[in-house]
DNA sequence: CTTTAGAATGAACGTATGTTCATTCATTGT
DNA sequence: ACAATGAATGAACATACGTTCATTCTAAAG
């Protein structure tokens, strides 16, 4: 009922220069709000998992985080927008995961590539709900461009990561792999088995998947070399 | 205004036994029916390009199809049914183009492995809207396992396909290559293309592509050995 | 304590959804 | 010609959708 400049905005006059000060006092409120938003951004991830983009509802999404309705429309304006965020939220934690992988991986450029592969693999990548997310967002990226840079195929960092072990490669045993086409049959093999996942989690075996990619590259970077230094690790 | 028996059920006492006969005469409107239901699933797969899963609405395949809005339901039930009608067709549709693909092939086994992986990257095979409708179903295949098997990555004509010219190719050349994996590593490549290719329709290069997927190939089945045929035909 | 900012709520709203079914229309059979 | 069959229509319906906003609640400031 009292007049309220709308929200938040405008006034603020700020007649002394105190306000660069960055807000004392306000931080359990904040995390707070910060905890809910996660809240409803894992809620969102687990229905689109569970039934798909098509079926993932304000409704459901509110069912699965505790919240109320308008906490959606109050975080993130719109539900269009919640889906934006979840893509995000699932690029970082990829992100954060394979980062790791790639920072422990070493020098030796097999070794490198092989530590790429298995993190690729591994279940802090490849499970469930991430697979699910993507695959929904994929297949809206057509209608929804915005969604693309998330989930898409062309990873620089991934694309470096590995042509920069084929490079190496090459200067270390004398060998003059085409590193641009094999960096791209890799990918794509990875790309592959990450479909093959989300379509048969449960019969995916992860080792056996490893040991076929391993096979793969490694006739691939040998063929033709004295095959030495390529067997196993 | 007239009492009438429902929707033709019952009735129809059939008192002579000439019911057996198989209706003749009614070609034509069976022709406009099938005609019909065809529209109804090129309209909808159209949509599904177009929107997405998610924004594929009875309405949205009216005005695609032009035809009425009873008709989805009259022909298919319902919607989710019209949706594995479309599954069903765009699998078939890609069924037929390889198949003659393979046909056409011959008995040099890299030939032909080279015409199976030239039929994959064609337009007949990947295009807009066969990967767009692929997508969209693989992203509901969690929350609808019967579409599953219309866009599955494990099918099993193409694993053996592929599987026979690599045990050729051994036989021929007195190698042992792990037939299996190569296999699987030869389809997820396929699989990991279609998937760049739905998400780059536009800056995907079908030649560059075939390019790369040979060279990958190659190198993978000549690794180790004397490299004579490989290179190329 | 009281005041206040803003986080959180959920009933209510308008729209869009998939489905139904009485009716219309076109074709076939007599 | 007429009757009968069933394909095709689209207004009407119930439900579910995303969004709004007056209100309540809560933590921090005075």
């Amino acid at each position: 009922m009292t007049a309220s400049v709308s929200n938040g905005l405008a006034a603020t006059p700020a007649p002394d220069g105190q306000d660069l000060v960055p807000e004392e006092g306000k931080v359990k409120r904040i995390v707070n709000k910060e905890h809910h938003r996660l809240v409803l951004l894992e809620a969102t991830a687990s229905v689109m998992v569970e039934h798909g983009i098509s079926g993932t509802t304000i409704s459901k999404i509110q069912e699965a985080s505790g919240v109320s309705r308008g906490m959606i429309n109050l975080h993130f304006q719109s539900k269009d927008n919640l889906i934006l965020a979840v893509a995000k939220h699932v690029e970082e934690e990829y992100r954060r995961c394979r980062r790791q992988a790639m920072e422990a991986a070493g020098s030796e450029p097999l070794k490198t590539l092989k530590a790429i592969i298995q993190s690729e693999l591994s279940d802090t990548v490849l499970n469930l709900r991430l697979t699910a997310v993507w695959m929904a967002l994929r297949s809206e990226s057509n209608s929804r461009p915005e969604l693309l840079r998330f989930v898409d195929t062309r990873d620089r960092a991934f694309y470096c990561s590995v042509f920069r072990c084929l490079r190496k490669y090459n200067k270390l045993h004398g060998v003059d792999i085409d590193c641009r086409k094999l960096t791209l049959a890799i990918m794509s093999i990875a790309e592959g088995l990450l479909t093959d996942y989300h379509l048969h989690p449960d019969a995916f075996d992860r080792d056996d998947a490893l040991d076929m990619c391993w096979y793969a590259i490694s006739r691939m970077v040998a063929a033709g070399n004295d095959n030495s230094g390529v067997e196993e690790d």
